[in-house]
RNA sequence: UCCUCCAUAGCUCAGUUGGUUAGAGCACCUGACUGUUAAUCAGGGUGUCCUUGGUUCAAGUCCAAGUGGAGGAGCCA
C-alpha cells in the first residue's frame, strides 16, 4: 500500500499527476453531484480535499465515507477549483479501509472539551489539537537529542528500577514480583525482601541524576532522557505520576556553566519548534485565542503563543540569587499589603508558587533563574557555598509553568558530601558507589533536570499537563 | 492530602423564587439544493436530569452522604 503523505501532497505542484493517499475522514460535505471529503493522515494539521464525483462511485461507497472512517484514495492532483486550498485530489478510486459508524463515533467536526477528550485518549490523537501537540512533542524530543549530540554529550540510559531509596525526590512506586496475597515475612514479621526478585526492596526511579553523575565522571558530558515516576498524590495541572525528564550532567563545570547550558538549551528548543512546527503552532495559537475570548480581558495572555516562544528564544533570562529574590519579595507591594498567602518575612523560607509567579510574571516579566538557595530547603548532593548556609542550586522559573528546570553544582568534596548525607539522615551504605566517585578522581561537576511535559506545555500553550502526554498517569487513572 | 466549584440528550450547554408534557445548537435520520469550506434550508427528540437517602402536596431545582471531573494549595519536574 503506497500512500503519499498528505503533508507532501499539499506542497506539491498540481500537474494532474496520479497518486494515492491514505487517511481518516474529518468531514464530508456536498450531496447529489459531488462530495468534498477532508482527509487527514496526521502528517500535518492540514487536510487534503478529495473530490468524489457521484457519477463515478456507488451510493453505498459514498454513504460509508463518514467522519472517522479510514480511506485509501487514488486520483489525480489538480489546482483547486474552490477557494480555501491550493490543491485537491480528484478521486478515481476510493477504498474504505475501515468504517466508522456515525452513530457511535464520538468525535464530531466541532469543538470538544479537553476533559471529554481525556476520557477518550485512544481517539484524541485524531483531533487537530492533539495531533498538533504530539507533533510538537516529537520535535522537542528530537531537538533535545540533536542539541546534546551536537555538543558532545553522550546519551546515557540510567536504570528505571532502582534499589536505592536515597534519591530523596518523593514517594516511590514499589517494584516486586511477590504474590501480593502471600508476601514472605521474616521471623519478626517484616517483609522479607531477600526473597524478592532483586533480593532487596526496589522501586521505580524518581530521577536518573545520581547515575548520570557516574556517567559524567567518566564520559565528561552525558544526558539522560527517560521516564520517571512519583507516587505522590498530586492533583494539579502540572504533575503526573509518570513523566519524562531530561537530565544533562557535565564534569569540569560549575553552576555558571550549568545556568549557561540550561538557558542556551531552552532557547535552542524554542527556536527549533518555531522553525519546524509552524503550522501546528499557528493552529494551537488560534485555539488559545478562541479559548481566551470567553475570559475577561485581564485574564487573557499578553502575548500570542509564537511571540511568547520567540521572546524566550531571543531575550536573556534574569539571574538573581535567592537572597536578592528574597529582598525583592519582602519589599514588594503584595508582601507589604499582605496580599500573599505566605508572607515573606524570614530568610530561609522556600518560595511558594505565588512568589515565583510574582517574580516571573510581574517583577521581571521574563524567565528568571534563582540560584544559591538556603541549604536547608535543597537536596543533599548540592555543593555547599563558603557562607555555610547556601548551596549552589538553581531553578529556572517560566511564566505560567513555574519551575521548568532544577539544577545544581554537585558536592564533589568527599568529606563535605559525607557530612551532608549524614545531616540528611540518609544511610551512607546505600550510596557507597556514589561516594566512591568522590574518593577516586573527583572533579567539579554540574547538571540539571528538565521536566519534558512542562516544556511541551509551555511550547503548546496547553494548561493541563495531562494534555501534553499521549496517555497520562495520575492518581486514580491508568486507563489506556 | 486539603480547600472551592461542577455533574441535564452522543457532544457543548440553557433550565426563573421548588409547580403540569424537559429545552437549544451540533451530531444522527428523512428530504431539498448546491464547487462545498465545521456548507445551507425544511422536518424528526434520541433523556436513569451522576447514585443513594432525606425535606416537601410537589425535587432537574433544596439538604446529606457517596462517586466522577475540574481549578487552586502542598509536594515537585
Amino acid at each position: 500500500m503506497s500512500c503519499t503523505r498528505i503533508k507532501d501532497v499539499l506542497s506539491a505542484i498540481p500537474d494532474n499527476q496520479e497518486l494515492a493517499v491514505c487517511g481518516w475522514v474529518r468531514t464530508r460535505r456536498g450531496s447529489k453531484n459531488v462530495s468534498f471529503v477532508a482527509l487527514n493522515d496526521g502528517s500535518t494539521v492540514k487536510t487534503l480535499q478529495i473530490i468524489a464525483d457521484h457519477q463515478n462511485f456507488e451510493e453505498e461507497t459514498l454513504k460509508r465515507i463518514t467522519t472517522g472512517s479510514a480511506l485509501q484514495v487514488q486520483g489525480h492532483l489538480v489546482a483547486s477549483g474552490g477557494s480555501g486550498q491550493n490543491v485537491e485530489l480528484v478521486a478515481r478510486n476510493i477504498e474504505i479501509l475501515g468504517d466508522a459508524d456515525a452513530d457511535d463515533y464520538p468525535l464530531q467536526p466541532k469543538r470538544h472539551s479537553l476533559e471529554f477528550l481525556r476520557e477518550i485518549a485512544h481517539l484524541r490523537p485524531r483531533t487537530n489539537t492533539f495531533s498538533s501537540i504530539f507533533r510538537v512533542r516529537h520535535s522537542l524530543a528530537f531537538a533535545i537529542h540533536n542539541y546534546f549530540n551536537q555538543r558532545g554529550f553522550f546519551y546515557l540510559n540510567t536504570p528505571i528500577i532502582t534499589g536505592s531509596d536515597a534519591e530523596g525526590a518523593g514517594e516511590m512506586f514499589a517494584v516486586t514480583n511477590f504474590d501480593l496475597k502471600d508476601v514472605p515475612k521474616t521471623e519478626d514479621g517484616e517483609i522479607d525482601f531477600k526473597q524478592d526478585f532483586f533480593s532487596k526492596a526496589t522501586n521505580l526511579t524518581v530521577s536518573g541524576q545520581l547515575e548520570a553523575e557516574l556517567g559524567a565522571l567518566a564520559l565528561s558530558k552525558v544526558y539522560t532522557f527517560g521516564p520517571t515516576f512519583r507516587a505522590e498524590n498530586s492533583n494539579t495541572t502540572r504533575h503526573l505520576a509518570e513523566f519524562w525528564m531530561v537530565e544533562p550532567e557535565m564534569a569540569f563545570a560549575d553552576l555558571e556553566d550549568d545556568m549557561d547550558l540550561a538557558e542556551d538549551f531552552l532557547k535552542y528548543l524554542m527556536t527549533y519548534v518555531l522553525e519546524h512546527n509552524n503550522d501546528d503552532l499557528e493552529f494551537l495559537e488560534n485555539r488559545l485565542i478562541e479559548e481566551e475570548k470567553a475570559k475577561p480581558q485581564a485574564e487573557r495572555s499578553a502575548m500570542k503563543l509564537r511571540d511568547k516562544l520567540k521572546f524566550i528564544a531571543n531575550e536573556s533570562f534574569e539571574r538573581i540569587s535567592y537572597t536578592e529574590a528574597f529582598n525583592i519579595l519582602r519589599n514588594s507591594k503584595p508582601n507589604r499589603k499582605k496580599k500573599f498567602q505566605f508572607i515573606i518575612d524570614e530568610w530561609g523560607a522556600d518560595l511558594q508558587s505565588e512568589h515565583e509567579r510574582f517574580l516571573v510574571e510581574k517583577h521581571f516579566a521574563r524567565p528568571v533563574i534563582v540560584f544559591d538557595y538556603p541549604s536547608a530547603i535543597k537536596a543533599f548532593y548540592m555543593r555547599e557555598n563558603e557562607d555555610g548556609k547556601t548551596v549552589r542550586a538553581m531553578d529556572i522559573l517560566f511564566p505560567g509553568i513555574g519551575e521548568i528546570v532544577g539544577g545544581s553544582q554537585r558536592e564533589e568534596r568527599y568529606d563535605v558530601l559525607k557530612k551532608r548525607i549524614k545531616a540528611f539522615g540518609i544511610d551512607e551504605q546505600e550510596l557507597w558507589w556514589y561516594l566512591e566517585t568522590r574518593k577516586f578522581g573527583t572533579v567539579p561537576h554540574s547538571g540539571f533536570g528538565l521536566g519534558f511535559e512542562r516544556l511541551v506545555q509551555f511550547a503548546t500553550g496547553m494548561q493541563n499537563i495531562r494534555d501534553v502526554i499521549p496517555f497520562p498517569r495520575t492518581p486514580g487513572n491508568a486507563e489506556f
